[in-house]
Order: C-alpha cells, then sequence, then structure tokens
DNA sequence: ATTCACGTAATACTTATCGTTACATTAGCA
DNA sequence: TGCTAATGTAACGATAAGTATTACGTGAAT
C-alpha cells in the first residue's frame, strides 16, 4: 500500500480516456487496469466529478466519461480537483505562543504557499492530452 | 500526533539554540519545551549531529549545542540534514510497464526533482540566527 | 560510587490511507 | 415488469508511517 496514490491513480486514468475519450469505462474495468478496488476508483473519480472533469452515468452501460476535450483538461486541473495539498498541507498545528515557533511558522508557512502555486503551475502547463500522445498510443483502446 | 514534525521539532530547537549558543540543553528540557518525549528529541537530533549541525556531550552536564556559529547554519542545513525529502519522496513506484504511466511518471518525477531542489533553494536563504533575532528574543536564556 | 545525560533497541499507540463487503439507487433491456 | 449492470456510500478491516514510551547500556562529572 502507497500513501496518497489517489493521484497517481487519477492522472493515470485520465490519460488513458484521453487517449478515446468517446469510450465509457467502469470503475471495474478501470480498476483491474490499475491494480486496485472499484469502490477506491470510484471514490477518486467521484471528486473530479465534482470537479467538473469527469461525468458519470449509472445503470446499464454505465460509466465514466472526460467530461471536456482532453486538451483543456491539464494536470494542475487534476491535482486540485483531488484537493490534494501535496505540499502546504496544515500539519503546521495552531497559532504557537512561543516567539520562536511563531516567527518559524510564519516563515515556513510562507514558503510552502509559494511551493504550492508552484507546482500547480508546473502542472498547468502539460495536458493530459499531451500526456496521452507522448506515450505513443500503444492500446489505442484504453 | 502530527505526521512529520521533525522539520517543526529541529528548527524550533536549533532557533532557540541561536539565541544563546553556549548553553547546554539537555534533551529533556528541550522535550518539555516542544510537548513531546526526549527519546524523541534526541533521535532527530541525532541525525543534525551526524549532519554536523550540532554537538553532543554525554555525562553530567552534558546535552546538545549547535557546531558552528548560527550565522552559518541554514534553514536548509536542517533540512537536508534530516534527509527529509518532503516533496520528491519515491513512492513513484517501480518501474511501469504500461506506456501510459510511463510517460507520466518521468514527468511527474521531473516535476517533483524540480520543487525539491526550489523549496532547497527557499529554505538556503534564512539562517537559524535570523530567526532568533525576528522573533525578538523574548526569552534570552531558552 | 553515584548521578546525570546521551544512545538505542523494542514495543505500543495513533492516524491516514487503502482495501473489502454490503447494500441502496438508477438505468437499460428483454 | 422483472433482471442485470452500473454508480454512490457507509461501515469496517488491514496496513504502514510516525510518534510516544519503556528499558537498559555507556560515558563523564562530582
Amino acid at each position: 500500500m502507497k500513501r496518497n496514490s489517489r493521484l497517481s491513480l487519477a492522472l493515470h486514468t485520465l490519460a488513458h480516456m484521453a487517449g478515446n475519450p468517446k469510450q465509457m469505462r467502469t470503475s471495474s474495468d478501470i480498476a483491474a487496469h490499475m491494480g486496485t478496488n472499484a469502490v477506491v476508483v470510484r471514490r477518486v473519480l467521484g471528486r473530479l466529478r465534482e470537479a467538473g472533469l469527469l461525468k458519470s452515468e449509472k445503470g446499464h452501460s454505465g460509466g465514466w466519461q472526460l467530461a471536456r476535450a482532453p486538451e483543456k483538461i491539464t494536470l494542475a486541473d487534476v491535482y486540485t480537483g483531488l484537493e490534494e495539498q501535496l505540499i502546504a498541507r496544515n500539519d503546521l498545528q495552531e497559532q504557537p505562543v512561543c516567539s520562536v515557533e511563531h516567527t518559524l511558522y510564519f516563515r515556513i508557512f510562507g514558503i510552502m504557499q509559494d511551493m504550492e502555486q508552484t507546482l500547480i503551475d508546473k502542472l498547468a502547463s502539460t495536458t493530459i492530452a499531451e500526456i496521452s500522445e507522448a506515450a505513443g498510443q500503444v492500446h489505442p483502446n484504453e
């Protein structure tokens, strides 16, 4: 078990979808490809649906699809859609009383905020369509 | 309990030490101030001793001290001394077979490596002496 | 010698994440 | 209308990382 594999799972799945946006994929099929469980897939992709990146349909012939063109979905969209906060997570406890800790808190907090934004900027420069193309489409149906 | 409080603990402790470098501090006293256990303190500070930032002495009147002037210890020294890898940790599994995953892996890996270096650069611009001064030395003996 | 401090192994505790099961809901299809 | 296949979610268990605690060995000062 890895810590925080949600982003990998999401990016990997959407990059595949970018290779064939029309195709409807079930959480079960996706889970098999990713080596995990269908419920886990639905949990992760559910967040991206709320973020407007994916559509899901219930019932027979239901499943998952991109909600918009893969050229218009960046890696940053996926990252922020998951509300990950990989860097600037607030385990920098509550407001400290000690003046040294207080000073450190704000210095580090500021740096982490900058870093978080830098990461998003870097991720924003690549779309899932580019990933799909770069991968060479070895499996055009996936 | 917080996840990865080692860096906070280390920075906080060293910033205090910067305010009065001559003073010898016991892991017990430090632990009391930080709200943790003496063994935890020794574990964390032990890494910084190996990194050459601290000296420790056993026996009566033993304890911990900075190994060099606080003006010559940056936040980056502390970070790298702990070998933290806050960002670029390798929970990006082994070499993937799937071409899409492979492509993603290298793209993300490259970004994370850049981020890690960026973080170190940012931390390197501040010394623990500066933190101590900015904190206003409310408690000159700590 | 005794005491005080570090060094470290072993173990338990806590928390986040992931995996699994179970069941309700919804939509197509015969 | 029932059956099947899919999502949506709650509940619970399993695992791993981090931290806390206990215990004991070692070294140095008094």
